[in-house]
DNA sequence: CCTCAACGTCAAGGTTGCTTTACATCACAA
DNA sequence: TTGTGATGTAAAGCAACCTTGACGTTGAGG
């Protein structure tokens, strides 16, 4: 799974700190999303394309193959 | 977060079991999603929704408050 | 140079998603 | 009744997600 969430964020001049306070969870959460250490959870993806007034397939891209 | 897995699966004539074999999940964790015990993965929401032919957002309804 | 903001990342621990195995229920057909 | 297909559910174990706390790197400004 890829994920626009570092070129979206940075568009749009938000930290990672403020981000995830919005979120309500960690800057560590949002680093290791951005930086593809893992994915988030379908609530978390829910929030952020809430956050973001995206939808969570503008935001996240399944290729198919993979995780 | 509430899904709408059974209506969809049933209004296809789906069995659990083969919808579990096609997404290569255990039948149990299609039960399991059905019956609210946990959230989908991003990843297995992904390949339900493409399954189905619907976007995360038309099978999967996050209101916002809650798990 | 020094410092501070923003970010990357590691370790340890808790919670959630998913598995296998197993057993129970319920409706329907023979 | 007997049995079989479809579904619910529980327990135990592993992997993934997310946390707190800590420390390292990099770049811009003074």
């Amino acid at each position: 799974m890829k994920n626009r969430l570092e070129e979206i964020r940075k568009a749009r001049g938000i930290k990672q700190e403020e981000m995830a306070e919005a979120l309500q969870v960690s800057r560590q959460t949002i680093s290791s999303l951005e930086n593809g250490r893992y994915n988030p959870s379908i609530i978390l993806a829910f929030k952020i394309a809430r956050y973001f007034g995206l939808s969570i397939e503008e935001i996240f891209i399944y290729e198919g193959e993979g995780k």
